[in-house]
DNA sequence: TTTTAGCACTCTTTAGGTATGATTGCTAAC
DNA sequence: GTTAGCAATCATACCTAAAGAGTGCTAAAA
């Protein structure tokens, strides 16, 4: 447990840090944090801060950086969240009154004015298929050998596909399509058409196998690819002194183009709406240069997607939970203004 | 113009630099490029090569490296057009051979497949809106407030919107709707929706505003946003050793995220199918360390949209255009085995 | 007991200086 | 027209020295 002048005291190094991106000095702290104590005693506390592990030396006689340990106790117990400005609040309510028409374009314009307002890079996917239920499937003939499948789910999300046969298909067929899909899956999770849905749909449907075949290897084939990832503001990144390593850079851009880790990162764990993962705390060992905030994007019990925050590990924590809670409560309709 | 020992001095010394990104000695090419004259005679051919602007030097005493001149010349002149291997004749065959839906899945199974035999980064946007004729419109029902228009071209893509009111509206709506859409639009430009569509609707059909107007705003958005640009391979521009200069990176990610410029460049102009800007010929400053080969996608004479391939200027020009020329080939089934 | 002043010590950063090697341009010979 | 030979040029790597920032520790002050 930390005294109450150690918490200030990595309170100010973790900001001054997070501000200059350079290690820092005991004498910074007594002129700029307040710290009505000489620089001798800072150092004091700053060798205790270190021995327990929270603080880290890029050599002997440089100034402090926060460890990750030190990192996680600041996000866990000295973080401010609600650091945000008159001006954020209002740039932020206007962008969320932008009408949209689909749930993943909130999705997407939620994460857009994170990255805006944070200046950090985002990533967001759409709500996960096992959390949604089938409401209704539409089968629509687009010509002779051409239909459309609109898949209707109980959070608002419509997904649709184009599927094409190698012969002329009739409407009734069509109709007869929709009644049957309609009868099995109406109220499923999503996820159920990933499964096997041929063993128990060629039952009852035998005598076109070759209309349900290609409708279900395109849906499920839709389905699948639904779960894209919506890159905002990579350049943003760029900008950051970390990046004038050129391994970290180039560690940045393979990390946003391997789609595999961007959907793990975005799909893993989630204890609370907003989850916090500090370098080596992330899974992958291509992470362990960046801290990532992930944030469970909901409307009353309506998952909308998650979004996450790529940044350095040196990420201004504050501001982003700050920005996430607000528009949180803002879209929930919780704010008093 | 160039006489033949010229046009082979510069011939070698842009694909040395090509394979090597490092200025190209006298000596290196009589070791290696079967030019059978000593250093002397080569650098002498080097020194008039530069006198009339071909190449360049990046000091008093070193190599030479091609001038953009060099490039064009080079693209121009000496390219070889058939520099693909069977393997990799192989893999694209293999690659094209995947069962595609929808025209857009097509253009980036393409540009998915030039990045990766080449190993640039590549970019891709569908056909142009001008382009396509209007061959349907489909309105479909998907709730008491909500519909789905689906506009079907002449060139075989289906596009998607859905439309939410603020009221119930009837299926007779929505029939009337179906038919004056079709009445008015049928065979006209897809373009045609961006203009002032509410003049001409609105006359016949004043008696239902509130359902008109929401339809046209949603549909004129749909028509814009869908000239999405489809990015593949960001990470394998990293690997060149152009890159380690983090100006030219950062310009490179800067680039890449600025959609209007991509834009810019995928819709630059069309004098042939392939069309290569090197360097400062980009009308963009940001793009001056960068060449863009652009290669309208086609078959018969169905525009499938433009895929742009970027890279250092010292891209493998004979490579790149190699693949696009073979695709091209490909898809309008123009091989002979 | 806590805080602070003072100072030696460590390490980074910058600048300058030198040697090395690659490559050219030029001259004169072939 | 071609080539050998050689001085001149410049990048690169490596070394050293000096300056500056910051720490750790000790002993004195509060």
């Amino acid at each position: 447990m930390l005294d109450d002048r150690k918490k200030r005291v990595l309170q100010a190094i973790v900001e001054e840090y997070i501000n200059t991106a350079e290690p820092v000095s005991s004498n910074a702290l007594t002129k700029s944090y307040g710290l009505n104590y000489s620089s001798a005693t800072i150092r004091n506390e700053m060798a205790d801060l270190e021995k327990s592990g929270y603080l880290d030396k890029t050599h002997t006689s440089s100034g402090r950086i926060p460890s990750e340990k030190g990192y996680r106790y600041y996000v866990d117990e000295l973080i401010n969240d609600n650091d945000i400005s008159i001006e954020e609040i209002k740039y932020i309510s206007s962008k969320l009154e932008t009408k949209v028409n689909e749930i993943e374009d909130l999705t997407k314009l939620t994460a857009t004015t994170i990255s805006e307002v944070t200046h950090y890079t985002t990533l967001s996917i759409g709500p996960k298929n096992d959390e949604q239920l089938i409401e209704e499937i539409k089968f629509v003939q687009l010509g002779s050998r051409m239909i459309m499948a609109v898949i209707l789910t109980d959070n608002g999300l419509v997904k649709e596909t184009i599927i094409k046969f190698d012969e002329d298909i009739t409407a009734k067929q069509v109709e007869t399509v929709n009644y049957m899909f309609n009868q099995k899956l109406k109220g499923k999770p999503l996820e159920t058409i990933k499964g096997p849905l041929e063993d128990y749909l060629f039952d009852e449907m035998s005598y076109s196998v070759n209309v349900i075949k290609p409708i279900i290897e395109q849906i499920k084939k839709a389905i699948a690819e639904d779960e894209k990832i919506f890159l905002e503001g990579a350049n943003k990144s760029f900008d950051l002194p970390e990046f004038n390593s050129l391994e970290v850079a180039k560690n940045f851009v393979n990390v946003l183009d391997t789609k595999e880790l961007m959907e793990d990162m975005l799909n893993s764990g989630f204890a609370q709406d907003i989850n916090v993962y500090i370098g080596n705390e992330n899974e992958k060992e291509e992470l362990k240069d960046f801290s990532i905030v992930t944030f469970k994007h909901k409307v009353g019990n309506k998952d909308l997607g998650t979004i996450g925050i790529i940044g350095p590990k040196r990420m201004d924590y504050s501001k982003v939970i700050s920005v996430m809670k607000y528009i949180s409560k803002k879209l929930n309709g919780n704010i008093e203004e």
